[in-house]
RNA sequence: GCCGGAGUGGUGGAAUUGGUAGACGCGCCGGACUCAAAAUCCGGUCCCCGCGAGGGGGUGUGGGUUCAAGUCCCACCUCCGGCACCA
């Protein structure tokens, strides 16, 4: 060791220094008159109050996207706050007896200490929790403005109900028929929710998907199967009863195959249909069998392979066109919820109807047909035929048609009647926003028993949660006798005796606004204020892919209701997306029951945040999972010591000199080259392809390069500072306080943070000579250095002078040679 | 079942537009330094044959297109995610 002296890395003084000095210089407060905004983001975090690497994984992600756009020159936005109403607070306060409101504070004052210490860029001067009234109380004024605007209703539906949270799900939040959450199996109930007319948007938020092309098309598939849109059409039979049963109007199915609409040989309704339960009044098999159903969709609702079951009913339709009866069951593959809970069974074109009608022995008919030509088979003993590619037969005044005319004929045959209407269905339903549950935002209604439902006047905006609150078992003590005080009110519109509504809203409310609201924080007197026009729709929004569908719709149709409202001026919240993968470890979901959990703080103890970050960003691209490797993260401290001790030896001999790239020798220009090639690659890594694996990867191949270096003198000492100060700011955004103090000490006066981003020497990337991959029939045979501008005869001339190719090519007839500049030579020969 | 995405050394991954497969890291092997160890540094590390030069094989499987395929096409297998009787 000839320089022993040289001062040793120690991340925890380094990480301390910079941080301090970023503190101190209010670097990361963005300023909204700033040029060229850019608002980066990533999703705000539960305040459970332990960091986990999730929370590492997604932050740092969104760290480095910041602070190389902060390089580049823009203004950047990155805010922080807190998800702060939700279940686990008040699971806590039922176990422990702390007052939720007590409880998450607490724990957001942890998880800050512990975020701060990952060197964040972040804006802490807009920080909120969405459980402060000066948060939600914007949310209650959203709310009002939109019961105004009709956009809100109250209903008594059949809701999901979870035993153990005690609370309504969204369908969203109802996974294989068990509460995301809690696990439970969940039951069906009737209960009044407050509504959300989602649905009344479903159009503009599935259109809109196709031009979104800075989301995955995974996450926008998701989200189109999710909302369901398909285009039908409505058909009404009239029912005929039986004597001594009471007469039924009509019944409306949906079809989005009217083109088979001759081949319905029989009607089935839903277990839950109207039709069925007037039926099952008389026919007590038909109650049974209802009952039955019931008890399998509550208790089984995951059940893939459901066996097709049904009950005919006495009822027959008349098919509107050819006005032959036809018998209507009850089935149990009929959905109430979806469509009018009606199906038109058209048994050979369709696999379940066909299913059933074998297993019942109704008649099976064939309406369409393979086009002339096609390959298609069509064995009605077999199977259904369910292709749209075929021609109708056996369709009076429609044979012969292909799908997409019979479709439109049949509908307007239809039409014609009166018999049916077109239209466009929707799998998405609106959005019930009601939860039973105390630690939430409190809807802001009064029930009253004259009046109904009122609207809390404005002036009187926020309600405000209680949280001076004792838990008397799982229920809400909004409805315990201990608030009382607080629920009973005089009605707005009559002055009666009334009470507030108890029921709190789905948190998704909160997350669904909270980006627009980091713009303007601080207005005590507005939602929202230009500031939000100008910041939203957020550049780079980074997340975990558990809220593909949940919480980006609810976001995307909340932004849509912000702008009608006139709060923001564009139709999307999120720009560009990046979900991220999950963090595993052993193969597993790092969690407390598989006792796998690696914990941050420990780790940032040990090696400190800018290696845990490196290695974070190298392990894995962000979109996919990341296996956790302890001794992945003994490479990254590796690393950066080595980059430090390479900076510290370097400037040990004092200031270097300008570097004159003329001067340098071949070995000297070749490290020059691959450190402006790094430089050139980052860029585009970091831009355009966020993949910051290879960013830390080629700066590593740089480092090692110049460790390999051993030029001396003057020219040299400018070489290694220009690259070394390349490498350095590549690898800021990702180790930023490593590269805070190396950046200095490199004798740049200005911190590295500041940018701006060095231009890439166009002159560096030149060669005078090129590697050339030899082959002969496609296999390599050779590597060979030719001059960069080398044509085809010289290149090959070059080529056949090497021993190896000439021995693949002697004695054979050369057919034809593939020349592509700069990269490969291939022989093609025969005999 | 349907719709996405993915399958590359012992391992995490790289290969961006069809042009040297395995960059970079981990692990392992060997060496240097050391009384020794740790740390650090240097070298090696896809498989098979060969002392070597070199040759053969190789990106889940089987076909295909092409001078050339991890990359494109067809069929299939496995894994992950989503939806799931959606009429």
């Amino acid at each position: 060791m000839s320089a022993p002296s040289l001062p040793a890395y120690d991340p925890a003084a380094v990480e301390a220094k910079a941080q301090a000095r970023w503190m101190e210089d209010r670097v990361f407060e963005a300023d909204d008159q700033g040029d060229q905004p850019f608002y980066c983001l990533s999703m705000f975090a539960y305040p459970s109050g332990q960091m986990h690497m999730g929370h590492v994984r997604c932050y740092t992600l969104g760290d480095v996207i910041a602070r190389y756009q902060r390089l580049k020159g823009r203004t950047v936005l990155q805010p922080v706050g807190w998800d702060a109403f939700g279940l686990p607070a008040e699971n806590a306060a039922i176990k422990n007896g702390v007052p939720p409101a007590e409880w998450t504070y607490a724990n957001i004052d942890a998880m800050r200490g512990q975020f701060k210490r990952l060197g964040l860029a972040l804006d802490w001067s807009r920080e909120f929790a969405t459980c402060d009234p000066s948060y939600y109380r914007w949310e209650q004024w959203m709310f009002l403005k939109l019961v105004e605007k009709g956009l809100v209703e109250r209903q008594t539906t059949v809701v999901n109900w979870d035993p153990v949270d005690q609370t309504v799900l969204a369908n969203e939040q109802v996974e294989n028929g068990r509460g995301w959450r809690s696990g439970a199996l969940i039951e069906r109930r009737e209960m009044p929710q407050w509504t959300l007319k989602i649905t009344r948007y479903a159009d503009e938020l599935v259109d809109a998907l196709e031009t979104m092309d800075g989301w995955p098309e995974q996450v926008r598939t998701m989200q189109r199967n999710w909302i369901g849109r398909s285009e039908g059409v409505d058909i009404d039979f009239v029912v005929e009863a039986p004597a001594g049963q009471p007469p039924v109007s009509t019944l409306t199915v949906y079809t989005t195959r009217p083109d088979t609409f001759f081949g319905c040989t029989y009607v089935a309704v839903a277990p839950d249909h109207p039709l069925a339960k007037a039926a099952a009044e008389t026919d007590p098999e038909l109650a049974a069998f209802r009952a039955e159903c019931q008890k399998v969709r509550a208790a089984e609702a995951d059940l893939a392979t459901q066996e097709k079951l049904g009950r005919p009913t006495p009822f027959t339709a008349i098919h509107p066109l050819t006005g032959v009866a036809l018998p209507i069951w009850v089935a149990n593959f009929v959905l109430m919820e979806y469509g009018t809970g009606a199906v038109m069974a058209v048994p050979g074109h369709d696999e379940r109807d066909f299913e059933f009608a074998q297993k019942y022995g109704l008649p099976i008919v064939q309406v369409v047909a393979p086009q002339d030509g096609s390959d298609e088979l069509a064995d009605l003993t077999q199977g259904a035929y369910t292709s749209k590619q075929g021609q109708l037969v056996n369709s009076p005044g429609f044979d012969g048609l292909a799908f997409a005319e019979a479709f439109d004929g049949i509908a307007s045959a239809l039409e014609a009647k009166g018999a049916g209407r077109r239209r466009v269905n929707y799998r998405l339903r609106d959005w019930g926003v009601s939860r039973q549950r105390y630690w939430g935002c409190p809807i802001p209604m009064i029930l009253c028993g004259s009046c109904g439902p009122v609207p809390v006047p404005e002036a009187d905006l926020p309600v405000v949660l209680p949280t001076e609150v004792v838990f008397e078992g799982v229920s809400s003590p909004l409805k315990t006798d201990a608030l009382a005080a607080w629920r009973q009110v005089a009605c707005p519109r009559c002055g009666a005796a009334a009470e507030r509504e108890t029921d709190t809203f789905d948190t998704f409310m909160e997350s669904s606004w909270y980006y627009a609201r980091f713009a303007c924080a601080d207005n005590d007197t507005a939602m929202l204020d230009e500031r939000a026009k100008k910041w939203t729709p957020v550049d780079h929004y980074v997340g975990g892919i558990e809220h593909a569908v949940l919480h980006l719709l609810y976001s995307r149709f909340y932004h849509k209701l912000l702008r009608d409202e006139g709060l923001v001026d564009s139709d999307e919240p999120f720009k560009r997306l990046l979900l991220l993968g999950m963090v595993l470890k052993d193969g597993r979901k790092m969690s407390k029951s598989a006792g796998n959990i690696v914990s941050p703080n420990e780790l940032i103890d040990r090696h400190g945040a800018d290696a845990l970050r490196t290695f974070m960003m190298f392990a894995a691209p962000p979109d996919q999972t990341v296996e956790w490797s302890d001794s992945g993260v003994d490479g990254a401290t590796r690393f950066l010591r080595r980059l430090w001790a390479q900076v510290q030896s370097h400037i040990a001999d004092g200031p270097a000199p300008a570097l004159d790239p003329c001067a340098l020798d071949d070995a000297g220009k070749a490290l020059r080259r691959l450190a402006h090639e790094t430089l050139a690659k980052a860029d585009d890594d970091f831009g355009r392809r966020l993949a910051f694996n290879t960013v830390v990867s080629s700066v590593m191949s740089l480092s090692n390069e110049l460790g390999r270096y051993d030029g001396a003198g003057e020219t040299a000492r400018a070489l290694r500072q220009e690259v070394l100060t390349i490498a350095v700011q590549v690898l800021s955004p990702i180790a930023p306080h490593i590269c805070h103090q190396l950046w200095l000490a490199l004798g740049h006066a200005r911190p590295v943070l500041e940018g701006p981003w060095l231009a890439v020497d166009e002159a560096a990337l030149a060669r005078d000579e090129v590697d050339l991959v030899v082959q002969v029939n496609g296999k390599l045979r050779g590597k060979l250095s030719v001059p960069s501008g080398a044509d085809q005869d010289a290149a090959q001339a070059l080529a056949l002078a090497e021993e190896n190719v000439q021995r693949h090519v002697e004695g054979k007839t050369l057919r034809k040679v593939i020349y592509v500049p700069g990269k490969l030579l291939n022989f093609v020969v025969g005999g």
